[in-house]
DNA sequence: GTCTTGATTCGATGTTCGTCGATACAAGCT
DNA sequence: AGCTTGTATCGACGAACATCGAATCAAGAC
């Protein structure tokens, strides 16, 4: 694994290192039928403040693990699966190294 | 996801949030052929001092995605992969659940 | 025993992070 | 225009983190 990828690997794996954050990425993966979920059917799961869920979305968007769009007065976020899917590639080539190995 | 499930599993994606322990958890993956890799085969890898090393690896330890002994003189490290299939299963359902709502 | 080498732990320092209150922005309603 | 509701940004604070130098421990060589 080059410098740069691990970088990389390393920033997305930091923006699920908050359990805010983990709860929030799988509630909108759970939530993909509807279109997307509104942040206001979010914010009341957690006890924080409704500016540190809106502060924690925006780690999540900035690692581009989600997406939003505003339609009218609401904001909709939904998962973007292509960072999760490279991150479960990285761990399973770490266990895949391990297997061979072993054999 | 409960949450506890989520503090449990974000405190695991924290040990993977800085590009030295990607890096350390790559290495120690790959060399596990070798029934270990010895500090001293890691750290010159490194452009940090070697107590920074043992203090991510530490880290990698605590999160239990790795374990080690002493040999001797030198101190081996090796894989515990039921961490990271744990990592993985918690990262495959949120797709999952995408998928399954896609269809 | 002393010396050397490998590795961890301790203490301190600068930086980053999570959280909140206050503020600002966006959109609909009257 | 104002008012209200939903959401994001700003500023600040305390806590946690990464890093290093110094000290310590562990084991072999002498």
């Amino acid at each position: 694994m080059t410098v740069d990828e691990a970088v990389d690997v390393a920033a997305a794996f930091k923006a699920l290192s908050d359990p805010v954050r983990v709860r929030l990425l799988s509630m909108i993966a759970a939530a993909q039928a509807e279109e997307g979920v509104c942040v206001c059917e979010l914010t009341p799961a957690f006890a924080v403040s409704q500016q540190t869920i809106s502060h924690h979305l925006k780690q999540l968007r900035q690692a581009r693990l989600i997406d939003c769009e505003r339609r009218g007065t609401w904001v909709y976020y939904w998962l973007v699966p292509g960072t999760i899917e490279r991150l479960t590639a990285v761990l399973g080539r770490t266990i895949a190294d391990r297997a061979s190995s072993a054999a």
